[in-house]
DNA sequence: TATGAATGAGCGTTCATTCAT
DNA sequence: TATGAATGAACGCTCATTCAT
């Protein structure tokens, strides 16, 4: 039923990423235009839209990317056996997050489920972070450094709550005080045995 | 220099805001047209922009007014006794909020701080959310029904941010589920003492 | 690389310039006006500016239109054996450009040469119109009717110039005299023999 | 009958042209804006209209005052006693024209007459200069440095027909040569004796 | 799959000019 | 005279998306 990928077929959609990852790589992501990547790729428009469903699903794409990275950084330390050291170990993830307002805002749309395509990379990523800090909290909560009187899933959950108004006032904020600063109070009161 | 706003000024900046009220509750947010505020208005597009930089300034400014009618209603409450009860208190910014997708999106971008142009009411109404959601804070916690080890600004923010939380996975999952409910784990778990 | 216009392209052209042609033969050049070009040629006004920079785009075509149906009138005339039979001559130009200010007035913007985007259709025609002169002027003064003293180019340039003057006095001037008598003097000086 | 001019009234428009000859000089006479004058100068907008007809009433003064300099110093100026010489006596005339596009099309389009608000200081600009060159001529023909076949009235307002086309080209043509260069042609066929 | 012309609905803008105060 | 809010009629533009070929 399901016809065979064609290698003409990913070699396009190759150069499309291809010619996006360039033109954010010179402009942003903000600056990411339909027209300008099928000028670069040497494609019609049309074909930017046998490939992807929309413009979004290129930006899902590129910024899923980007989010996967970061956890796989975070996914090489070793699990933080504090509050402190989960601040720090939490890094890559604001760094990516905060660095164009588009991740931001495209992460917290797509992040809590699928849609009717199926996934976009973005939910799974959400997923992925939660099992991650889950699991750092679990290890953190058996050794008697972090509070073990909820799932660990819920307070993860509840780190992401944390994290994402830190980056939300990161953008509106006229003061551009560190994120990880803001943030570190809350974990603290959040994930800290009382 | 001298700036005294003229009366007429203000009456049709009043005429613009009252038509895009109307026009906003007989079709919605999303069908906010500047062609017909000014229609209605009876007043010449050039106008419009005398009076809002663009467009979002007008939206701003009907979201800020409904966000500060929802505390209004809730700063008319008997402040809550119980994380059960602020959960029930929370209920008409969280109907306010998931109401319609674009007043979550102007709530969260224009919540941190002022832009260059000043207070956008946005930012004022968030204050005003901390300010009250510290108040019952720190008088149930007077009462020892919620937790004191902490000051109540930041669990007041705190309680934002798993509101925000909430209403931006209501929008995203495809399952709607009640937002007030998913919400209370993460306030028993913020607030409740252990 | 390949860009072979598609004929669909050059439909969607012609009914933009028939439409404008239209509307002008209804209400004049001053009163075309975009919104109505597209909304009588069927079309999108996205698809207006595909086709022309800007509304000046269209108007240069009209009036290249124009300059070149005269100055075709002229190309059919016998070549004229006197200045006042040259006189004569230039009346199809001299109507075309005392017609409408407009006409006059993007004549003199682009006779000159091409912009960045190649011709626009009255420099060329302004070439058209030195050659024709030029031959005209040879021709007479082979017959010993006008001067040949000067390359017939640089006489038919001043040709040019006299009309052009004429023209700009003919929209300036509280009187409307006949620019035709008021040329008169000038070529005589300029083309006779003395 | 006629009110004695208001000292304040003079001083004001003093503000005005004061602040649109600095605005000029800064940005250029395209960038002239009303709305840039008056908050220079300090007044409201209204009062602008109170002192001059529109906006090209004030435009216009400007270049009057450019083209009446330019006049200024070629009247300064010994007769030229040959048509190269003429041409270098041309030169002050020819910057002032070409240093702006707008000075041209302004000049062109009140060179003419007066409107019915009487002179502009173009008009009589452009009489003061037909004068001068028709001075000149005349003084040269007498020493039989240039043709006298012709009244040198005519042959004055000729000089302005070819100066005028040498300095429109100047603005459409991509290269932009020497006008006075382009201009020497023209004159020696016009004026020389033959 | 690929093409690229066409769509479309509205936004933001302009800015000289008027007019009620 | 002076004020400055209001006018108004287009223009230029955007740019993701569709669809006939």
């Amino acid at each position: 039923m399901s016809n065979p990928v064609q290698p003409r077929s990913l070699k396009t959609r190759a150069k499309l990423i291809d010619a996006a990852r360039t033109i954010v790589g010179q402009s942003g992501l903000a600056a990411l235009r339909v027209e300008d990547v099928v000028a670069r790729a040497g494609v019609a428009k049309g074909t930017f839209f046998a490939h992807f469903a929309d413009k979004d699903g290129l930006l899902v794409q590129l910024i899923a990317e980007r989010l996967n990275a970061a956890l796989d950084r975070m996914e090489a330390l070793p699990p933080p056996g504090s509050v402190d050291a989960l601040l720090a170990a939490l890094d890559p993830l604001l760094t990516t997050l905060t660095d164009d307002r588009i991740v931001f805002d495209i992460a917290m749309r797509y992040s809590g489920g699928m849609g009717p395509a199926g996934d976009t990379g973005i939910a799974s990523n959400t997923e992925r972070q939660v099992a991650l800090f889950a699991r750092w909290i679990a290890n953190a909560a058996a050794q008697g450094a972090m509070r073990n009187d909820q799932p660990p899933e819920l307070l993860a959950e509840g780190v992401q709550a944390f994290a994402a108004q830190t980056v939300a006032l990161h953008f509106c904020e006229v003061t551009r005080a560190n994120p990880a600063e803001r943030l570190g109070p809350f974990l603290r009161a959040w994930l800290e045995i009382r």
